[in-house]
DNA sequence: GCCAACGTTGGC
DNA sequence: GCCAACGTTGGC
């Protein structure tokens, strides 16, 4: 099983927002190194921290569990959509999402300050500088001491 | 709201 | 294929 760190802005999907829908298609990332993530590596089962970015507190805010292997993102089809792509091609899709299910809430917020201030997480690419992925990978290590926190 | 970091686009 | 211009992300 693998684990990831998804964000979303909280003002656009938040935690509740998974909560109320109970599941979700994570449409509209528009990335080749998140796209290829979603696509090829994610599996049902796999485990994610959910991230509330570009928000007064940042930081991961609860959990999540892939229920639908990537398949083609098709908002990118529709010209009326957000995130429409006129380059995605139905028989050829660009763009592809997988699908997201409510797990739990963490206790608190563990905060980005907080995952910054943390030597044992240096190498998480959350916490390097300038970093914009909207989808990144997790060590097992890293989702347990993180678990740990809470 | 500012701006640094980064990805993408397109002219050449 | 280079690289300047531009758009976006996201912390602060």
């Amino acid at each position: 099983m693998n684990y990831w760190l998804m964000k979303s802005e909280p003002d656009a999907f938040s935690l509740d927002d998974l909560e109320a829908v109970d599941s979700e298609p994570w449409d509209g990332v528009r990335n080749y190194q998140a796209r290829n993530m979603m696509r090829d590596e994610m599996r049902v089962g796999d485990q994610v921290f959910f991230y509330h970015s570009n928000c007064k507190e940042p930081g991961i805010v609860g959990l999540a569990e892939v229920v639908r292997e990537g398949y083609p993102d098709h908002t990118a089809f529709d010209p009326e959509a957000k995130y429409y792509d006129p380059k995605s091609d139905p028989d050829k899709p660009r763009w592809y999402m997988v699908d997201l299910k409510f797990k739990r809430r963490l206790k608190r917020t563990i905060s980005l300050q907080e995952l910054k201030a943390r030597p044992e997480l240096a190498d998480m690419p959350l916490v390097r500088k300038g970093n914009r992925l909207s989808v990144m990978p997790v060590s097992a290590a890293d989702w347990d001491f993180i678990l740990g926190l809470e």
